[in-house]
DNA sequence: TTGCTCCTCACGTCACGTGAGGTGGC
DNA sequence: TTGCTCCTCACGTCACGTGAGGTGGC
């Protein structure tokens, strides 16, 4: 394939893409095509499946050029590890295990009320542990809560919501079932990559149905 | 208020502020904060306002700084106006109006299958105008459902998604409405952008649980 | 021969990050 | 007096975009 026809398989999923851009990965050591005798670059299959790889990685987990080039060679030396999750605000600092929070420290980092915090858990939409510890992912949910709050959204409009992506993480598990259940360390890498991209694009085709309503709703 | 102070309250909603941030903002004019004798800048509670506009704005809508700075130039001019809908993938390059779709433009822009779009329709996911067109939208899902398909998600399991999805809309408009009914054309504008950051502030929601569901699904 | 696609430099740009070196505040 | 916060340049960087000027392919 000549770079206008990887452009062109590319840019329904990836109409970021440009000339300059696949270059620049070029430049950069991410790919490397095969030069025809007019100097024309020649792009393999497999050469295009490694870009679909690094564009995936950009758009979903906002990973910089440099960590993806490694996690390439890792898959080029086929020392495919379990990659961690997708970096979140509330990951701290050193990049390190995740952070989990008390009660009181969850309300004194996102700056919450009381009891908003109570009536998140009330409502079944916050659940701590049976530790009661709080993970990292809360303070998102907290932050955000509050936001909708202050429109007159309360805790008891948000249960929907989240019954709603608890049954899409159903399908999630679903379809990565198959390779879960393996013994095979890459099977179980495998799982865990079908996993969160399907995530992802569940995601996006919420966002995409949201933005669309809100939007007819606007113009109307 | 000095710039820690700032920083501490905007950080839970918008981890990615920095002080190089605030002061590269205010170079490029989106603010203006007073500074006290020492030199030191002092934030007024309409500064930091101001800011949590500018940072949805590029969050939540990808804008340049740029097209923020004349947005913000508008709404001190009180001439703010309804502005365009989130900038999409399929918006065409001029930016104008949004493009529509006819079925065989649909599957020839999207590279899809004629039977994947067919099974979209019939599963009333993707849903045509009286009139047969397809909005701007429908290209974004038919990639996204041709991904998922690869997964061996099919487009009835997506209309469970695409329920949800309307109910969230359902939500938007009720917390929308008081204004929606006016008269007013300030009303009217100011009803839209409530919709626009309610809508967001909910897709951001789901995103977190579905992402907090996988991680679980694959951590453990 | 004529478009059309592709090529390589060089330079520009957008949104910041990173020190160096210095001053105000309690 | 001593940390601590804040200040201003100047320069670096990451991920590209934008021509200029030139060559290959059907």
């Amino acid at each position: 394939m000549r770079i206008s026809d990887v452009l062109r398989a590319l840019r329904p999923e990836f109409p970021g893409v440009s000339h300059s851009k696949l270059r620049f990965l070029e430049e950069q050591g991410l790919i490397e095509p095969v030069r025809g005798t007019s100097g024309y670059r020649q792009y393999s299959a497999s050469d295009v499946e490694r870009l679909r790889f690094v564009l995936v990685e950009q758009r979903d987990r906002y990973l910089p050029l440099k960590v993806i080039k490694d996690r390439l060679a890792d898959l080029d030396a086929g020392t495919a590890t379990a990659h961690p999750g997708p970096r979140l605000a509330s990951t701290d600092e050193s990049g390190e295990a995740a952070t989990r929070f008390t009660r009181d420290s969850l309300i004194s980092t996102t700056g919450a009320s009381a009891e908003l915090v109570e009536s998140l858990v009330a409502a079944g939409v916050l659940k701590p542990s049976p530790a009661g510890y709080f993970e990292t992912w809360s303070a998102d949910v907290v932050v955000i809560a509050g936001s909708l709050a202050e429109y007159g959204i309360e805790a008891r409009h948000l249960r929907s919501l989240r019954t709603a992506a608890e049954r899409h993480v159903g399908l999630v598990h679903q379809v990565s079932a198959p390779w879960r259940g393996q013994q095979s360390g890459s099977s179980r890498a495998h799982a865990e990559s079908v996993a969160t991209e399907v995530g992802e694009l569940l995601t996006r085709l919420h966002t995409t149905w949201v933005r669309e309503g809100v939007a007819d709703l606007t113009s109307s």
